[in-house]
This record gives structure tokens, C-alpha cells and sequence, in this order.
DNA sequence: AACTATTTATAAGA
DNA sequence: TTCTTATAAATAGTT
């Protein structure tokens, strides 16, 4: 719907991409709330775009706890030097826990508001969800791998035993010619294909 | 677009209702995903029906994993092989979201206590903790089958090649019976030990 | 950011 | 339900 029919691939002016982002973000987004009211249905909707910046829509209540994980990223890009933020720029292990436990020995003191207390839980919740992401990130990336091994091993394995059975076929020729028949029967293989079954 | 404008307010009608709901719900998915190409954005979405029925899209992987609770559910909608047999013992998770989802209705209501609502974070805790933990418990389960399918198949190679330099050798103690002495040199490799490298 | 030529989505009808 | 079609709405390229 514009003045000539796009592809729907990566635009790739950086310019017109951002331009088309902006105003297919606020489309869906409206549609989004057309849709939950016309249907009286729940609607969740997040957007992150290529630059991070994050945008969201939801319906019913139920809905925004499940975005909930997102608005405390949002809430964090305003402010800056927040352990969700500095841990998103992979702040090493050590370091990270320094600052927790920093952040831990503040918040025994009786003295901490509620607020101060509100925010450690929102980036210690951040830090745990980015925890178990790569997490999982990290677990199936494993699994990955070792399918690819299993899959070139079974393929080594096939070729070796195709090579083996020709080779089989080779000797049994050879044997014909000055050996008992018997021998090259299927029933006797020979010493060196026993473990070949 | 369509015939006439549209007032964005609730259908009353239920039969036009569903059928609106079909039509823009496949319309805001396509959207959606068309967004996500189109600017390189990651881009989640979840729509439940007046019915609960679940419907959900998502671009990338992190997102994936936003909406991995209901993804869940979708996917046993379909399979029930697997997931559904290791489970079995348990409730089912179109069960257990059903429940999860009513007692969210309940807690929209204006007059809930705080009691009730800190019984039910309780709860939640509990249930995302034990599905944490299970999924965890699967995908180490997943890995470790894998490494011991990589073992065998190692061994198994590692046998099938000795056969192989075994047999290599027999033919060419053969070869040495009538043939000249080159055919046996390592670089003039007999024809069918060719993929042996 | 506003404009408009077009394309796309969809409401109602078949 | 599915398809057709008239029309509303979204939006691509332009200014």
C-alpha cells in the first residue's frame, strides 16, 4: 500500500528503514488495539528495534506481567549505570558479582527505601532472566554441536564400512583361486571381518 | 477497508465477531512478521481469544523464549508423543495454563485481598521454578544421550578402521606374491582404500 | 512531518 | 466455511 509493491526483505537503506519502522511500528501497534477491542480478545505486542529501543502494546492485565521482564528494560534505558545495563555490556562474572554483592551489603542497611529496594529487585530480576537466557543459549548451542558430530561420525562410518566391503569382496576373489570353497562362504567370514556385523 | 467503516468498538454479533477475529488476527501476524524482515526488528506476539484460544508469533530467538510458556501449549495442541508421555505423571499444560489463566481473572478484580494475591505470586514462583528446573533436567538429558551416541560411533569407527588397516595389510602381503613391488609403496594406494584419508 | 498514488486489508455479500 | 469484490486503510516514495 504505498506508491509501488515492496519485496518483504531487510530494507536496505539504513535512512528508509527506519522511516518504514516507525510507521509499520505504529500500524501494527494500532491494529494491535483494534484487534483486542473489536474481538474482546488479549492482545501482547513487543517490538525491539534494530537499535534496541523497545516498544510495546498489550491489552488486558494478564498480558503486561508477561511484558513484564521488557518494561523493567525499558525503565533501565532512561536511567544509565544500572547493573542491568552494565551487565548487558557483558560485564565479566567477577565483576558482576562484586556489584551485586555491593549492592546486597547497601540493602541490609535499615535505612534503604522501599524504592531503592523496588529497583535491586527489578535488576537483580534482569540479571537473572539475561542468566538463564544465555543459559539456554548456551545449552542448545551444545546440543547443536554434538548432533553435527554425530552426523559426520555416521557418515564416516558409513563410507569405512562400504570400504570394508568391497575390500571383503576382494578377498573372497583371491581366495577363490587356491582355496577351499567352504571359506568363502557368508557363514565362515574371515578372522579379520569378525567384528563387521 | 472494507464495504464500510468500521466503528472500533466491540462486535456484538458473536458469529461476525469470530469471523473479524479470524480475518485481523491473520492480518496482524503477517504484519508482524513483515515488520520483522522488513526493518531487521525482533517482534513478539501473543493473541488469546474471547475463547482462549492462543495464538502467537514471534521473529527471533530471545523473543521465542519471551513466549516459550505459551508456545508450550501450542505445541502440544499438535504432538503428543514426547513432551506428553514424559509428562504424564503430571498435569497437562493446557490444564495447568487453564488454571493458571483463571486464577489471573480472579486477581483482575478490584477486591482481592493482598493475601490472596501474595498466595498466588507464591504460587507462580513455584510453578515457573519447577518448569525452570524441568526444562533444565530435559536438555541435559538431551546432551548426555547425545554424547553417548557420539561414544559408540566413535568406537565403532576406530574398529571398522583397524579392520580396514588390517585388511590393508593382508592384501598386501598377497600383492607380494606375484606383483611388482611398487603396487605396495604407501602412496600408490589400492583402488578401494581410495576414501580412506 | 505532510502528501498522495498505490497497494493491501478487510466488511459484507455470494 | 471459503471466495469475491467494493471500499477503507495503510503506506512507499515524494516534497
Amino acid at each position: 500500500m504505498g506508491r509501488r509493491k515492496v519485496e518483504i526483505k531487510r530494507i536496505e537503506d539504513k535512512s528508509s528503514r527506519q522511516v518504514t519502522f516507525c510507521k509499520r511500528r505504529n500500524g501494527l501497534m494500532e491494529k494491535a488495539r483494534q484487534l483486542s477491542i473489536l474481538c474482546e480478545s488479549s492482545v501482547a505486542l513487543v517490538i525491539v528495534s534494530s537499535t534496541r529501543k523497545l516498544y510495546s502494546f498489550s491489552s488486558g492485565d494478564s498480558m503486561a506481567k508477561i511484558l513484564s521482564r521488557f518494561e523493567v528494560q525499558q525503565a533501565d534505558d532512561t536511567k544509565t549505570s544500572d547493573l542491568a545495563e552494565t551487565s548487558r555490556n557483558y560485564l565479566s562474572h567477577k565483576e558482576l558479582l562484586e556489584i551485586v554483592q555491593c549492592k546486597l551489603e547497601e540493602a541490609k542497611s535499615d535505612n534503604v527505601s522501599i524504592d531503592f529496594l523496588k529497583s535491586l529487585e527489578e535488576q537483580l530480576k534482569t540479571a537473572l532472566s539475561v542468566t538463564r537466557d544465555r543459559k539456554t543459549e548456551l545449552m542448545m548451542e551444545f546440543v547443536k554441536t554434538h548432533q553435527e558430530k554425530e552426523k559426520l561420525l555416521r557418515e564416516e562410518n558409513q563410507i569405512l564400512t562400504s570400504q570394508l566391503s568391497k575390500m571383503k569382496k576382494s578377498l573372497e576373489t583371491e581366495d577363490v583361486r587356491g582355496v577351499s570353497p567352504e571359506s568363502s562362504c557368508g557363514k565362515n567370514t574371515p578372522e579379520t571381518l569378525l567384528l563387521l556385523k
